[in-house]
DNA sequence: AGTTAGCACTCAACTTAAAAGAGTGCTAAC
DNA sequence: GTTAGCACTCTTTTAAGTTGAGTGCTAACT
């Protein structure tokens, strides 16, 4: 649906003074805000136009109107202004996410608390996958007389480590034995592949070996597993309290949702843009239907691995959060590349 | 302050009541709650005489009674009944502590995460402290040509592992010095002993190999703090939003520091008992004025070195929570010395 | 001295009515 | 196509009663 210039004009101006007040803007507001030199009553007549195209709506009949989820969808695709982010914010950003030698985990979790704290909002994000990762190399550390770590690196940089206890006191050929099974079972093998079932044909396959080496091998498979789930990293839940009255009732819905962790690693992982907004009931989930979704997706080495994202109401300020999103996003994925792949 | 019998009966009902339903209770109600053959005017005397030694009080002249928190100290200290755990709550708790062969860390998120879900409050609890600590055991493991990870077991049994990058391609001569180095310095060292100061003169006496050497040195000082410091680990903060009428306008405030974690590890270390409950202004922190905090300590080898908590409206219900917190916190108690001293 | 019936009193909470005010839709003129 | 003007709608605010739970006090009773 195209609009008109003006009800373009228009559109915007509600939408920008809905995110700033929360209060339904009326014709008379709209007139002093907008550089047009129209009366209130032709104002009037775009708006009941606007109203019927579906862009907007009015709490009730003699109230101000205020945007439909179409209205910020039209707003977001067409009328944002994508002014360039300020310098000093670009700063403030590269100061919140800058972590020198810190694992993946530990610089997401930073970047989703930075997040949260810089824009008001709940922030998340996930962990690179580790989809087409392979096992690279897998050592054995003894720290004690039945205790060992085991470390885990991906083809993909990712290291993962784990400790592991055993039924018996280690002794040396025990451990040749871990490494000969390492050696022709689980190097180069993709992370996925490594299921219940080949486990148990693996075990099978160790005779008299299996009991002793059961918790080295399963342990190995954890740490397949755990490098290869993304992880979803959460902040600023507090925040959801500041918006309250947009989420409604849907408050504790939501803060329950983001607790959760699996909805929301679906919920960025479905979407394979660049970057992407996804606004009230665009996001399948019922408990997100106050809420909008800034998402922005990192990539290491070019792949797209993860991503990270911000929920607030559906009156968030997208044209200054949509920028800082990407900005942000993109700093943590050069990060990350940096810290995978310097190996 | 003594109360008659029949004072501590009228307080108790009060209480009880009050946490049953959260609103003031009148004389009639409790006439039909109490198993006393008095008349409510008697009552309505107690009850005068209750508000004037502080145990309880009136939201306004024609309200019921509510307890003042000296009312629920008193009821917490003398009138609670101290019913033993139902068995199907005791095997509800044992199966949510279980977790085989897993971290310090990952026992007591899931503890926190479980015990919030069964209380509906939010729950906390701290991992182990390392204070007496000393390093036993420091290992490097390669895993790249400038990456390794570098593992260290202290004497309590914590194992910490970090991903540590060197400037320059690793070789065995740089290994076989910092093993040296790790031998002259580290070894026994407690853990509180590392503080940058005598890094800084260890750096400075190792002469041409400390540019090579440093970033090995500080990841082991680094694994040292992280061994030493205690983790709080978060659970439920949703479910302050299930009692938010009884939070008031500290509701915000109260997710806010629970966050922080810095100041919850104080709270939980203050107290020296084998468990503690702190009512609305007992805690210091204003934030928690109207909350109360039910925590229990839990030991490993005998030696205190933990706690577990809930943190709930005042009008928590004490008898039947108490008991359950001090459960699960012994059983992760064993669980946590099993888990450390199997090496 | 302790207990109780009785009653006047207080005060939040609810109900109702009226008034105010913001904003609209529509019509008729420009 | 635009606009002034006005009747109309519906929330919000204010005010005034009304209700009802619960109290405190007094005077009589055990």
């Amino acid at each position: 649906m195209e609009l008109s210039q003006r009800k373009e004009k228009i559109l915007a101006a509600v939408v920008e003074h809905y995110i700033k007040t929360g209060e339904p803007v009326g014709s008379k507001t709209l007139l002093s805000a907008l550089d047009i030199t129209v009366s209130s009553a032709t104002i009037r007549n775009e708006m009941a136009e606007l109203v019927a195209f579906g862009y907007l709506e009015q709490p009730h009949t003699s109230a101000g109107r205020i945007p439909t989820n179409e209205g910020y969808r039209y707003y977001v695709d067409h009328l944002m202004g994508v002014r360039p982010l300020d310098e000093s914010v670009k700063r403030q950003i590269e100061a919140g996410v800058s972590l020198k030698n810190a694992s993946p985990e530990a610089i997401l979790a930073k970047a989703s608390e930075f997040l949260a704290d810089m824009t008001d909002c709940a922030a998340v994000s996930t962990t690179p996958s580790g989809e087409n990762a392979t096992i690279k190399r897998v050592e054995f550390v003894p720290v004690g007389t039945r205790t060992g770590m085991i470390v885990l690196l991906t083809s993909t940089g990712v290291i993962k480590s784990k400790v592991c206890r055993s039924d018996v006191d280690l002794n040396s050929s025990m451990i040749e034995k871990f490494y000969n099974i390492v050696k022709s079972s689980f190097l180069g093998l993709p992370l996925d592949e490594i299921d219940t079932a080949t486990l148990q044909t693996l075990v099978a396959s160790m005779g008299m070996d299996a009991l002793t080496m059961i918790p080295f091998v399963s342990a190995v498979a954890d740490l397949a597993q755990e490098a290869m789930q993304t992880m979803v990293m959460l902040g600023g839940q507090s925040n959801i309290l500041r918006y309250r009255e947009d989420y409604g009732t849907t408050a504790y819905e939501l803060m329950d949702f983001l607790r959760r962790g699996e909805p929301i690693s679906q919920l960025l992982a479905n979407s394979k843009e660049d970057f992407d907004v996804k606004i009230g009931g665009e996001n399948k989930y019922k408990q997100l239907e106050n809420s909008s979704v800034i998402m922005a997706h990192y990539n290491i080495d070019g792949d797209n691995r993860g991503s990270i994202g911000i929920i607030g109401p559906t009156r968030i300020d997208y044209a200054s959060l949509i920028p800082s999103v990407r900005y942000l996003t993109n700093l943590v994925g050069e990060l990350l590349t940096q810290t995978l792949n310097d190996d």
